[in-house]
DNA sequence: GCAACAAGTTTCATTTTAAGACTCGTTACC
DNA sequence: GGTAACGAGTCTTAAAATGAAACTTGTTGC
């Protein structure tokens, strides 16, 4: 099955995304641009990744509405990759694992970043599924609907 | 640069959680599992992957820790992969990226599943980063502090 | 006891990735 | 205004991952 194919085919929402974000280095470009990253070779320099695989992910993220490419704000008749709002909508997915992996993918004494409220420098607490109600929903807690 | 330099490089949660995680075929695993996926021919014929892949994939989710390997439920000598409470942390990944893509992947008319609160039958809201006072962050007010 | 099944493994053609050289327009500087 | 350096890619080629299908080995049903 292509991708391609699968995309026209499934209903579920998690694998639409997968097929347009579960990806290494689209991930990261995504990270780095909530840190503020807009240049091409500002992307390829933060993240070690082959100039010919950069080019080819941020076209297609552009392509699916997560970037879009404006005028460079120095002045300079380049380009910047900025998030849209369909891309800054992506800010749950990314702490979401980055919540996850400060929890599980180091060690006790291990450095790591941690993500912090600027507001008060307290650590965010661990993002979960909530109900209308305020309930944290666990995975037996939720079921999946066809909505037609 | 190889994923294992990458990995001992890195402090950056994300990008360890995205190097063990953020894969086509191990979020769609995980997405089944939740839904109750246990068996390897299930896992397979669900999703349409190659054998051989999903045999790669499962094995690195046991060593990273996401499944575990226990004998079958229903009496058999085979064996099922059931996710460990590490792997059940990941809910939240999953429900992010699903959220997501219902609300940026699908047409108006298109059909597409929805999660919904099993106590209520109430689609969940929007997922979302919260600080310990119950504000809502968004990305801006939020920044990446380095702890040791 | 034998056919069918489960869970992989192997093989091989195709696709994707990584690394680095190369291109070409832009900018900085003398 | 000329030229060296830079930004943003593209091209080339070797290495790695993927997909499809055949093959293996142990298990189950009858």
């Amino acid at each position: 099955m292509t991708k391609h194919q699968m995309s026209q085919a499934t209903t579920c929402p998690v694998a639409r995304s997968v097929e347009v974000i579960a990806d290494r280095w689209a991930l990261l470009i995504v990270r780095d641009a909530f840190d503020g990253v807009r240049r091409f070779g500002d992307f390829q320099q933060g993240l070690g990744v082959a100039r010919s695989v950069l080019a080819n992910r941020l076209k297609s993220l552009v392509e699916a509405g997560i970037f879009q490419v404006q005028p460079a704000s120095d002045g300079t008749s380049y380009q910047e990759y900025v998030l849209t709002p369909q891309g800054q909508s992506l800010f749950p997915v990314v702490v979401a694992l980055r919540q996850w992996g400060e929890r599980y993918l180091f060690g006790p004494h291990e450095a790591h970043s941690q993500l912090v409220d600027t507001a008060t420098g307290q650590p965010l607490p661990l993002m979960q599924p909530v109900a209308v109600d305020g309930r944290t929903i666990a995975p037996e807690q939720a079921w999946v609907n066809k909505v037609v």
